[in-house]
RNA sequence: GUGGUCGUAGCUCAGCUGGUAGAGCAUCCGGUUGUGGUCCGGAAUGUCGCGGGUUCGAGCCCCGUCGAUCACCCCA
């Protein structure tokens, strides 16, 4: 019979990668939690139309990019291809607003794109998000952009960069857009350029050709047009930045990918990715809630690309901590041994101690060996003589040496030593 | 979605102008009857991605297909 195989663009997580992958979700969350967000757990699939409207029709995630399928009952349903829309559903959904402003809230999970796969863009990626909702001041756009960097920075990350712009409203947009496209009306472009242009002149910005670049560099640029409200807004969030130590530059021709966004907007790009160089992303939403239905609340947020972030890791040589490695393993040696540890194992995990041990009957070459791969920081061998005596030998497994430690005793020297 | 490259053992890869497969690492056993990460010896492991074609003969050539990867597109 043929072997199964994963999907096409799929990612997936084994030991030993997968503790790399925890290490780095987990330490994104952490961030979030310190800042005061709270989980809010949503479904992987929603109702086509919330992101039809939400995300918009005109970008290509919605165009092109979406797991979309009917259902038993004939409905439309879509695998999320973001996070925010779905947010905004749920808070509208369960009168969320109705509290102390602002709502803020996490989330990670499973995100779906149609793409072509490449390394980094996977066609199920995982992402972990935050939003504030409810709250306009410059200084909450900064805490949301100072989340990701403090999580970049725990994990130690080093070659990233911030980049930061203002896209101003609706109204500001609408008017630069107008001469934007003017603009771009006078150029000679090809065909297809001309298309992607009608669809969103902004995107033009983002075109890698040489050509494409120089004719664009007589644009107009959105900043240029931002309301005085908009242009102060923006400076302030420049000044809590400087204040949180974060380094950015401003990008004033950033393009975002979702229509959705006004005002602040920004980006997280790693410099050793390739292609695929957005570690995270995010901005203000200010009228999306009230498109959605809801009231007319403001939001920002963000989402961090999980398996980018991995990759950048890996290509800084950021290693993990030791207290994501397993703390005791146990080495027996001999039957009654053996019953011995199994109990004692449950003993410590109960106390809270993340211990293994040596199962089957390898000898004690085997069982050393097998507590070298378990890549635990302390090996206990118990053996006859051991246990007859009422201890054991505790070993260091970084530094070799061992000592003998009383067995009634072993969880306070282990809380030491650890 | 468009174009290029690649696909051989669990992993990384070698395999000359077509003559039915090899290395290193990992695994297991032993050197060491109570001590891992170093060293030495030994063993096991493959429908050469899959399907078809050309040929006396295909890992190698041709076509298709699946997947990965790179660039574009787009983005996390």
């Amino acid at each position: 019979m043929n072997k199964f195989a994963a999907p096409k663009g799929v990612s997936e997580y084994f030991p030993d990668r997968s503790k790399y992958f925890e290490f780095v979700r987990e330490t994104l969350i952490d961030s979030a939690r310190r800042s005061g967000y709270q989980l809010i757990e949503l479904p992987v699939f929603e109702d086509t139309e919330l992101f039809a409207r939400g995300v918009g029709e005109s970008t290509d995630v919605v165009s092109k990019e979406m797991y979309t399928f009917e259902d038993r009952g004939g409905r439309s349903i879509t695998l999320r291809p973001e996070g925010t829309a779905g947010v905004m559903r749920s808070v509208i959904e369960h009168n969320l607003d109705r509290g102390q402003l602002p709502v803020k809230v996490w989330y990670s999970g499973q995100f779906f794109r149609a793409e072509r796969p490449q390394l980094g863009r996977y066609r199920q990626f995982y992402q972990v998000g935050i939003e504030a909702i409810g709250l306009q001041d410059p200084e909450i756009d900064a805490e949301v952009i100072s989340v990701a960097d403090r999580a970049f920075k725990k994990l130690g990350l080093k070659n990233y960069s911030l980049e930061i712009t203002s896209l101003g409203d609706a109204p500001t947009r609408e008017r630069y857009t107008k001469d934007l496209r003017t603009y771009i009306a006078t150029l000679d472009l090809d065909e297809a350029t001309t298309q992607r242009a009608n669809l969103n002149p902004l995107r033009l910005f983002d075109d890698k050709r040489d050509e494409v670049r120089a004719l664009m560099a007589g644009a107009p640029v959105l900043m240029d047009y931002l309301t005085q409200e908009s242009a102060s807004h923006f400076q302030k969030v420049q000044e809590c930045l400087n204040d949180f130590s974060i380094d950015y530059s401003i990008n004033k021709r950033m393009v975002r990918g979702l229509d959705y966004y006004t005002g602040t907007a920004f980006e997280f790009v790693h410099n050793g990715l390739g292609s695929q160089s957005g570690i995270g992303g995010g901005g203000r939403y200010d009228g999306l809630m009230a498109q959605l239905g809801g009231s007319d609340l403001s939001g920002i947020g963000f989402g961090l690309g999980v398996d980018r972030i991995l990759l950048a890791c890996e290509a800084e040589g950021v290693g993990i901590p030791q207290d994501f490695a397993l703390q005791l393993f146990i080495v027996p040696i001999g039957e009654s041994a053996k019953r011995r540890a199994v109990v004692l194992a449950q003993e410590l995990r109960v106390a809270g101690f993340s211990t293994d041990l040596a199962y089957g009957d390898r000898g004690l070459k085997g069982a050393m060996k097998a507590a070298d791969k378990s890549g635990s920081r302390f090996a206990l061998v118990l053996g006859e003589n051991e246990i007859a005596s009422g201890s054991a030998e505790l070993k260091n497994m970084q530094t070799g040496v061992s000592s003998s430690v009383t067995l009634r005793t072993l969880q306070e020297d282990l809380r030491k030593l650890l």
